[in-house]
Order: structure tokens, then sequence, then C-alpha cells
DNA sequence: CCGACCATCCCGCAAATGGGGGATGAACCG
DNA sequence: CGGTTCATCCCCCATTTGCGGGATGGTCGG
């Protein structure tokens, strides 16, 4: 991918100014380091990108908010089929999509509204194989290693948060009580605290809370 | 933090030689916003720091390993108790002390070897507000998103993985099936291949296989 | 001391779940 | 064509769960 003298590049914005001002960006980067700006395709939309991923591209830059399809799903074809490197691109920051798109693969996640300067800069480090990340995106990435006691405080006790725990794990009743030593109906009843304050009432949400709560 | 003139810089790290180029840099990057370079506290160890603790620092620049304590353990400290930027700085890049590292609150994590010129860009930037993160650590941060992609693919057919989803938000048998226009009997069937497939056997542990596959 | 939480234990019961079985039609593949 | 897999339906039955009670002792703040 770095030795060519006119690397392949896939860009994917379903609008045509924030695709030029990515190529004219990107332009500028291959000029900088002597290189051939003829490899560069585009496609403005989700499946107009889908016809496009049987050739071999070095790099791709794609938009996740496509009109007719998602963007990480382009960037999880993309790294699963051959050795790329792909940002995605995006103007909100919606921490929804961050999930999905990192876990898609993607080796950078460029915001648009940045300067042109910092989009260069961005640009030019995920080319040279570094992972790219906005500010915004690496504060997200930050907050979820973060033991997430954020959420005030949840109403539960610590006991409670135990149970959830062992709960949220999928063990079952019986299993909670000899974990924690006491009777399974101690281990019935704070569960019942739990579904009353998290306003849950089977063993599958309480799963769900529990990873919401990084109980693991 | 950004308005004083004389910021107050803690740096912490046993090697002398550590402590004058990251000194030197931070001196460099106040010069260059026109601050003053009075406010930098130097600690050489665990303890040392520890003592300097109660003193309000805008930013701290933490050596890992050092030969008294636990680098991140200061972090920790730092971050809890007031308003602070704080970067970690290392010489490896161990991936167990990354994960408590940027668990204890960390704002930037810098790798020492790396050219001074990045060095002062990280740093610059970590005073900017911006996180702040050499290559190698945003690599693992990355990785810690992709769904821990082992395993081939899974062996569910595309109505179990429509089934899982909806049993991992938290339905019940009789509600996946209205939603799915199918038989109760049949929701259950098939969740016993899940069952069976994904070695489970609740659906707690069914959610949980849920969010492992992102079927949100 | 009293009320409030909390953690602990228990009972009972209807409903849901987990695990076993069998059966049918449709689709697909060699 | 015969075999396999899939999606669909059904039955049975022991166990678990969800939910309604009631009860005791401990701790802590007012």
């Amino acid at each position: 991918m770095s030795g060519g003298l006119s690397p392949r590049v896939l860009v994917v914005d379903d609008l045509e100014p924030a695709r030029r001002l990515l190529v004219d960006a990107i332009k500028a980067v291959l000029a900088k380091r002597g290189q051939d700006a003829s490899g560069i395709e585009e496609a403005s939309s989700f499946t107009e990108a889908m016809v496009l991923l049987d050739r071999k591209f070095d790099f791709a830059f794609v938009d996740l908010h496509l009109p007719d399809g998602r963007g990480w799903d382009i960037i999880r074809s993309l790294k699963s089929s051959y050795d790329i490197l792909v940002a995605a691109v995006t103007v909100m920051d919606d921490s929804q999509s961050v999930e999905a798109t990192l876990a898609a693969g993607a080796d950078g996640y460029l915001i648009k509204d940045a300067e042109p300067e910092l989009l260069h800069f961005r640009i030019e480090r995920l080319m040279a194989g570094e992972p790219s990340l906005s500010p915004a995106i690496a504060r997200m990435m930050l907050a979820r290693f973060r033991p997430h006691q954020n959420e005030e405080e949840d109403p539960l006790t610590d006991r409670e948060r135990e149970v959830l725990s062992l709960v949220g794990r999928g063990l079952r009743a019986k299993e909670v009580a000899e974990q924690l030593q006491i009777s399974s109906h101690t281990v019935r009843d704070h569960l019942k605290s739990i579904y009353r304050k998290l306003d849950v009432s089977s063993r599958a949400e309480v799963a769900i809370e529990a990873q919401k709560r990084n109980l693991t």
C-alpha cells in the first residue's frame, strides 16, 4: 500500500461539496507525498459504493450518513476483504454510530467540520498508517474506558448492584445465591427490588442494564 | 484552566532525562502560547507526587512506571479531586496498563520515544483540551472496539439471528412471536437452536450474546 | 426511641422457561 | 431422486421466574 506511486483511494459521500472537500484534501496530501492523484474514485451513494468494492483500494473515506445504506456496512466489507485503511467521515458524532463504525473496523474517524488544515493533517496521518481520530471521537472512546459510573447515582444499593452484576453475567438465582452465600430467596428479593427500581421485568433486560452499567 | 498566564503543571517521572525532555517540551509549548513556565512542578517518585496532590494543577504528565507506585493511581487521584487534564507518559505500551490508565481517567497517553516535534504537538493538543493519544495507543483502543472478531462466522441462521436480536432486547417468547408473525412454539424452537449453537441456557446469556454481536 | 432503609429469610402460585420428543412442507444440492 | 437444512407447528414436564404477600434483625439519622 505504501509503495505505489498512484494509490487507489475511494471516497464515498452523497453530498458533492463534501466529496470535493475530501478529494481536494486527499489530492493535497498525495501531492505532498509526491504521488499521483489519478487513483481516486468517487461514489455518491451506498449502492454506488458497493459495486466498486471488488476493486482493490489502498485507502477509503466513507461518509456514514448515506441515503440508501449505512456507511459502516461498506467499511465492514472493505476491511474484511483485503488490506486497506479506512476512515469514517461524518458531520455529527452520534455516539450510536461511533460504536458500530469502530466495530466495523475503521482506522480513523474524521469530523467534516474541522478546519481544512486539520483535515489535511488527519488524512496525512491515516495514509501514514496511523489511526486518526477527531478529538470528539477520541473523547468518546476514552469515556468508554472509564468505569461507567456516570449517571447521577442509580437508586440501587450495593447489594443489589452485586446481584445485578452476577445476574447480568447469566447466572440464575440459585447460582447467585451460592456465589454470595445467601439464600436464593434473598437473591430473588433483591432481584425484585432491581426490577422495580430499573423498571424491567426479565432476566434479559437485567443483563442489558448490567451491560449498560459496565457491571460485566 | 485556559485563561491563566502561568498554568500549574505537574511532571512526574523517576528518570531525570525523561523529565527534562518533558519539561522542555512543555516550556516550548507554553512559550508558544505566550505563557509563563514558572508554574511547573516536578516529582521524581510516586510518594513525592502524592504529597503534591493537594496543590491544584491545571495539567499533569505522569509516568506510569515509577519505582514506588503505580502512575495510574496518581492519575485517578488527580482526576477525581478537581478539574485537570492529565496525560500518561510511558516508554512501553504494555496493554495491561493501558486499560488501567484509561480507566483512571487519563486524557492523553504519550509514548516517550516519539520524535520531539510530535511530543510537542501532542502536548499542545492536550493543553488545548483535546485528547492526545500516541498512535500505538489509539490502535490499541480501536482494537478494543472490534467485535472480538473471533470465530469464522457464527452458525446461526438468519431467522435465528432475528430471534436472537429480539430476545436480546428483552422481549419474551410471546412478544417475539407476534413481532415475527409466527407461533410462540416456533420462537422457542429457534431459541433452542440458539441455545445449542451458542452454548448458553438462559435469556440473560442470550442478551449478552446479542450485545456481543451488535444486534441491539 | 422511632421511622427508614437495608439485608436477610420464607410461602404460594401462575406463568414463563429450558429441554426432550415428533412432524410437515419447502428449498437446495449433489 | 434422496439427503440435508430450514422454518414452521405441536406435546410434555420439571424447573425457574415473576409477583404478591409476610417477617426479623441491623443500622443510621433525626
